[in-house]
Formats: structure tokens, C-alpha cells, sequence
RNA sequence: GGCUCGUUGGUGAAGUGGCUUAACACAUUGCCCUCUCAAGGCAACAUUCACGGGUUCGAACCCCGUACGAGUCACCA
């Protein structure tokens, strides 16, 4: 039993989408199931004119930051180098293996010119009839092909396809796909600047790297029957084939670099974890035996099972990756919340407070990264006073009673130590049983004079214990006076 | 247009002939808890699996057809 060896091999022409993290998870997870699989990342750099700079290293960071170490790769090394697919090239393997194939029957040499096949194409399209290139080359004498070689004439190189009989291929997910051999065309291999084409490049890099796994998106299933006659032909043995389902943006569009849509980079810049978004795009076209939703990605490894992946394109849903995210940062220990969000406490607050007890606030709340920012607002900037805030039903509260309770409340706290939690918690606490009221109708007028805002992550007695005395004091102070006007 | 693939609720989906009066989760709505908002707890939310036939004692699950959608038909990847 060979171990397996899957690729991941994007072009690099930009940032990282989520459709295609999806694929490279997998191809991660179908490879790490084995435990001497190996996960490698071959660049896809072939079309120089659509290459974005620095895109390789955006490639690089996005593997990293997800935890999906490639085991060979350009960066890293490996026995099946080179890993850029512009650096294979150099050695002519393409051009070596097509010119094998067509001594094997699987390919011929083509002179025609793109006009005439244009041409034709577009009388039978006018027609209404389908196109399949009937290539007069392919009767070529062997002394003929030899000739016109050696005139210099341009040529490309393209393959066989039986007029007859059919091709089956079996993948994993969508089971055995039988096509007609007449409704194939004879595609370009090998093009007339000898650079190989994006199909055939692929067969021999996977060949002869060993890939026995190939995941890709279902937008290969029709080119697929090729493969497979290219395989036949040179006698090698074919992959076993996983194609996924598309990740849509809606239920007519995939999703796609343009407007914007859910790049990884973007999601990361919006306060997304890394781990979060990986968890998602797994459950996005697959499914666990069981009710479980949250997966490392060791757990994901165990779990994953190809035979499980759906066959229809699936949604994404930024509503459910923004509670998974939230499950994700809720479950973390303070600590680790801590280091995590204290870049963006620093950035919203510049007052002297505890951020330990501000990152405790947070935690429960909080779904993004980015949300904390407006949630501590109120912290430098206290809001103006809005008397309409102290009127709540729920609490039984209105300006008046509020007014009573400040007043309380700042006696009380004006004569307070230690403002602990517990302390703080206590104190109140007596205070409403001492006025025999309602807890909302003390704490809750406190919070608002202590934020002036109708919502806020913590209540009046966090809050409280974040601002400390001097400046809770004020804050009553201030509410006080203008509950008096 | 040809070929290929797909279609279970707003979303991800489970389900592979009787255990399904169709899991679970997100979203939504309501209630509870509660010092606001969240979080948490509970409940509601598809008489029905695109539609129409057929097979069967019995079908979301098997077969056929129709509709709709997607992919693909480049000297792009």
C-alpha cells in the first residue's frame, strides 16, 4: 500500500478565496488521514500575464495561518522538486512526455492554423450544430509530419480521441461518469510556443510526483474522461479522483474574487480566527456522522470521510461562520482571550483600566474581532446624557426613580474602598435591599449614567469596577445633575 | 445548443425502501433567566423532500420523464 500524496496547486494570482482554502483543506485532511501522508503545494504559475505580486507568499501565509503545513512544497523542499511549475517546465518534460504519447497513440502533431479552425466552428454554431474539431492532421503521413517539422511550421500537439465507444471514470464523491468518445474534443496538449496546456501539465506533474489523490472543484468533471484517456494511453495509473461541490455566494453565483466576496484575507481583517473559518469551510459540502460542529483540525482529521461530501453546491453562510466564531472566542481561556484581543482594547481604549476585567466583559459577547471597538466606546468618550434611557419598563425604572437610586448609590460608593467586584457587587446589592426596590431599579439607572448608551457589554457593577471610584463617581455625578434639570 | 452534474425548510444539512408524525446546527420568533445587551435554557418553525408518472404492501430514498439551476465545450488556469 503506497502512501498517499495529495496536492494542492493554485496559481498564484491573487488572494486566497474561500473555495479554494475548502479544496486545499480537504486535499489536507484526505492526505493527513494516512499517517504517512504527504500534503505537498506545487505553484501553478504557467500564465505569466495573470501572475499577482507577492500572491506565492499570500499562499504561504494563508497554509500557515490555518495550520495546513504542506510536507513539500517550493519553500520546504522535497524529493519530487522543482514545486513552480514555471521551473519544471525548464527541463522540457512536457514537450518530452507529449511527443512519448504520440508514439504511443495518444496524441498527433497539428498544423492548423486557429483562423481556419475558427472558422468552422462558427458555421456550426450558426447552424445550431455542436463543434467537435474533425482535425485533418491526424491523417498526416509520417514522412509528411517529418517534413513540415523540419520547414519550421508551427505546430501544436493534440490528442486522440476515439471516434467511438465510450470513457468511464469513477470519482469518489459523484460515482462512475461515462461519456460518449464523440462528444469529446481532441484538445491542445502541447501549444505552439511548447509550453504545455493548463490539462496536460497537470497529468504529468501528478504522475510524475506520485499524487494518488486528486480534489479539485466539480468544474473538472468534464475534463475528466480526458485524463483518464491520457493515463490509458501511457500506461500510468489513475488517481483516485475527488471532486468537490462548488461554494456558492448565492444560490446562482459561486463565490469569486471579485465584489469583494469572503477572500480568507478578507474574513481575517473582519475578526475572524483562522481555526473558526477552517472549522466552517469543512462543514460547508461535508458532513460528520455525527452532531458534532466544532472540530479542531485534528478532530477534523479523524472525522473527515470523503464518502461523506455532498454532491450540490453549497451556500456560504456568513451568519453561521460569525457564531461559530463566536463559540470559538467564547471558548477560550481568559488568558489566551486576553492576548488575543488586547491589540484592539489598546486601540479603543486609552484610558488607564484593567484589561483583564474588560476582556472578561467582552468574551461573552462579542462574535468578531472588529465589533469590539464600538462595544468600549463609551469608555473615552462618554456619550452625552439622554434622559430617555432611564425609562425602562422591564426594570421599573423611570428618570425619577433613577434619580433616587444615583443619589443613593453615590452616597454609598462615595464611602467604598475596596472596589473589588465583590465588593462593589455587595455593597449594591445591600443598598437595594436596604431600599427595598427592585435590582434593575438601582443597577440599572447606574449603568446607564455610567454609559450613557442603551447597550453595553457588562452591567453596572463590572462596569463600575472597571471605571473605578474616582471616575464612577463622576459619571453618577454628572447624571445626577442632569436628572435635576 | 451538445455533453456532464445537481435539486430535502431562509441557510448548512441528516436521511441510502418500513425505526421519519423528515435529525442536528445557523438564522428567525416567543418564553425563561437576568443590572442593559449578549451568552445560556426551553419552545415554535418542511403534513413534506423541484414537479409529473411508474415500481412496491410500503418511496425523500429505486426507475422514467419534465422543469429549473450549475459546470464544461480556449494554443486560460
Amino acid at each position: 500500500m503506497t502512501n498517499i500524496r495529495t496536492r494542492f496547486a493554485p496559481s498564484p494570482t491573487g488572494y486566497m478565496h474561500i473555495g479554494n482554502l475548502r479544496t486545499a483543506l480537504y486535499e489536507y485532511l484526505v492526505a493527513k488521514k494516512d499517517p504517512n501522508g504527504v500534503f505537498m503545494l506545487r505553484i501553478e504559475d504557467t500564465d505569466q500575464g495573470r501572475l499577482v505580486e507577492g500572491a506565492t507568499d499570500i499562499i504561504y501565509e494563508t497554509l500557515k495561518q490555518c495550520g495546513l503545513k504542506h510536507d513539500e512544497g517550493p519553500d520546504v523542499g522535497g524529493d519530487y522538486g522543482p514545486y513552480v511549475q514555471s521551473e519544471r517546465m525548464k527541463s522540457g518534460i512536457y514537450k518530452e512526455y507529449a511527443e512519448k504519447l504520440i508514439a504511443l497513440g495518444g496524441a498527433h502533431y497539428c498544423f492548423c492554423n486557429e483562423e481556419q479552425i475558427e472558422q468552422q466552428r462558427q458555421i456550426a454554431t450558426a447552424r445550431g450544430e455542436s463543434f467537435i474539431y474533425d482535425d485533418p492532421c491526424k491523417n498526416l503521413s509520417p514522412e509528411e509530419i517529418a517534413q513540415r517539422i523540419a520547414n519550421g511550421e508551427p505546430y501544436v500537439i493534440r490528442q486522440n480521441i476515439p471516434s467511438e465507444g465510450t470513457t468511464t471514470f469513477h470519482d469518489e464523491v459523484y460515482g462512475d461518469i461515462t461519456v460518449e468518445n464523440s462528444t469529446l474534443d481532441e484538445s491542445i496538449l502541447l501549444k505552439s510556443d511548447g509550453f504545455p496546456t493548463y490539462n496536460f501539465a497537470n497529468i504529468i506533474d501528478d504522475h510524475t510526483m506520485n499524487i494518488t489523490h486528486v480534489v479539485r472543484g466539480n468544474e473538472y468533471l468534464s475534463s475528466t474522461p480526458k485524463y483518464n484517456l491520457i493515463y490509458e494511453a501511457f500506461g500510468w495509473d489513475i488517481p483516485t479522483y475527488i471532486h468537490c461541490p462548488p461554494v456558492m455566494k448565492d444560490e446562482h453565483h459561486k463565490l469569486s474574487k471579485r465584489n469583494g466576496d469572503a477572500s480568507f484575507q478578507d474574513l481575517v481583517a473582519k475578526g475572524y480566527l483562522p481555526e473558526a473559518i477552517i472549522n466552517y469551510i469543512a462543514l460547508l459540502g461535508w458532513s460528520p456522522e455525527t452532531d458534532q460542529e466544532i472540530y479542531t483540525l485534528q478532530e477534523l482529521i479523524q472525522a473527515f470521510n470523503v464518502k461523506r461530501i455532498g454532491t450540490s453546491g453549497a451556500i456560504f453562510d456568513i451568519d453561521k461562520l460569525t457564531w461559530m466564531n463566536g463559540m470559538y472566542l467564547r471558548n477560550m481561556e481568559i488568558h489566551d482571550y486576553l492576548k488575543l484581543v488586547d491589540e484592539h482594547i489598546k486601540n479603543a481604549v486609552k484610558g488607564n483600566y484593567d484589561h483583564l476585567a474588560i476582556a472578561k466583559i467582552l468574551q461573552q459577547r462579542a462574535n468578531t474581532l472588529n465589533e469590539i471597538d464600538e462595544m468600549l466606546d463609551f469608555f473615552d468618550n462618554y456619550p452625552e446624557f439622554d434622559i430617555n434611557l432611564y425609562t425602562n419598563k422591564k426594570m421599573k425604572t423611570n428618570p425619577e426613580i433613577a434619580l433616587n437610586s444615583l443619589k443613593a448609590a453615590y452616597d454609598i460608593l462615595n464611602d467604598l474602598e475596596d472596589w473589588s467586584e465583590e465588593s462593589l457587587h455587595d455593597t449594591l446589592m445591600n443598598l437595594v435591599s436596604s431600599l427595598q426596590i427592585k435590582n434593575g431599579q438601582l443597577l440599572y439607572p447606574i449603568r446607564v449614567a455610567l454609559t450613557n448608551k442603551q447597550f453595553t457589554p457588562g452591567g453596572a457593577i463590572e462596569i463600575g469596577h472597571i471605571l473605578q471610584k474616582e471616575e464612577t463617581l463622576r459619571r453618577i455625578k454628572a447624571s445626577i445633575t442632569n436628572l435635576e434639570k
